[in-house]
DNA sequence: CATAATAGTGTATAGAGAACACTAAGAAAC
DNA sequence: GTTTCTTAGTGTTCTCTATACACTATTATG
């Protein structure tokens, strides 16, 4: 059945960039298409918004379509509508990016035939339509939101070690930090809590394994705390 | 002539915030509807996207065609898409926000029959749609993005007192200042230039005239500078 | 038991932010 | 033209935060 209107609308379709963490470099999920136009190339995960679906539904049903992730942080960036964009026709795209922890979710490529993988976001190919400029905007976005707001978190499992949290803010910022001065800031911000665990399986002194602690955190928003790394 | 497709597509529109400030408050241009739904009601102005411009151009004419303001600072906020925001059907809308000096400008309420008027940001009556959530969202952005970034120099004139500077930061961040420390760090930053010029008409000593200087500005930005107030 | 690897800890210094009050200049009122 | 009113314009002190920096503790492995 089609669909009758009485003005041109463009196509609206939904991105979304995934980052990942793994020992070394921040990583980003990407498709390759099947179909053309730029058949082969590799592409963020999206698709077309339904009507009856909002926006964020739409990232979170494409991404798990397209690459079996659910439940994760997601989050806006922002909407691409420059003319050209996709050869086809106009395509105004609503650009979210999300945060997942490597080790706590099963990326199973696709459902249906097409390739996923992980690259370095440091070192991406060309990409289909404007996509490398979405990237762009989200690991800029990335980068300054680190630094006020705890999605470092996002990236990690559930408990982690001090050392694998200044991983992420290294990572993410490019730069190394001082590791007394991170720990005393990040502990005298009370937000992440001490647990009785310790890492295991590693070939030398075990670390403490912390939690991030989100009550504490809402509460220490609401009255006008201010987080910063 | 109809235009065929065969999902269903959400309409697509912007609407627009905008600011400005006078001597006493933060200002919010709105604009009565003449139509249904929420005909008289108060609302953002906005509109549909054409399939031949772009959202910021559509931001632009809709500005234009219903405020009269050209040549603005406008920037992308967020977009807004959730089921059931427009009683019609699924629309889906691409918000901005503007920044405007009132003594420029001349705001001539519409080219149609409707109503435009300044209300104060603080102090707003209930809005068609979901414009509140809108405008609420606008006003987070601008309280946050002037605290990193120069555009409170969008709601001055070219040429402005350090007191008129001062007094769009109180407003904005809704604290008051120190106006030593604010003119002391203003002035280490080098992004005003003075002027030889000073005020006129004032009923007290007149006060020199400084200009925001881009160039400057933009040196150190690409320096790694970091602006903050 | 020696070695290797990372965990975990404190202090000193420099720089930035915050608090704070008076004199200078010009206009207006008398 | 003198007084009054209003805002312009200016420095210093103190506190707090950011940064720089190196050694001991613990555990696994050979």
């Amino acid at each position: 059945m089609s669909h009758t209107y009485e003005y041109a609308r463009p196509a609206l379709t939904v991105d979304i960039v995934v980052f990942a963490l793994d020992d070394e470099d921040l990583k980003v999920m990407l498709i390759q298409r099947d179909l053309p136009p730029f058949e082969g190339g590799w592409a963020l995960p999206g698709g077309f918004v339904r009507v009856d679906e909002t926006l964020e539904e739409a990232a979170r049903r494409e991404l798990a379509e397209e690459t079996g992730l659910t439940d994760i942080f997601v989050e806006q960036l922002y909407t691409f509508g420059n003319l050209g964009r996709d050869p086809r026709e106009r395509v105004v795209t609503v650009a979210y990016y999300a945060l997942v922890n490597l080790e706590g979710h099963n990326v199973h490529a696709a459902t249906d035939a097409r390739n996923a993988a992980w690259f370095a976001a440091n070192d991406l190919p060309e990409l289909a339509f404007d996509h490398n400029e979405i990237l762009e905007a989200a690991h800029a976005r990335l980068r300054g939101k680190v630094q006020y707001q705890p999605i470092g978190f996002e990236l990690l499992p559930e408990k982690f070690t001090l050392r694998q949290l200044q991983h992420v803010y290294e990572v993410i910022l490019d730069r190394e930090l001082d590791k007394r001065n991170f720990r005393k800031k990040v502990l005298s911000m009370e937000i992440v809590k001490e647990t009785n665990e310790i890492e295991k399986d590693v070939a030398h002194r075990a670390a403490r394994l912390y939690r991030f602690d989100k009550r504490k955190y809402d509460r220490l928003i609401k009255g006008g705390f201010n987080f910063e790394i």
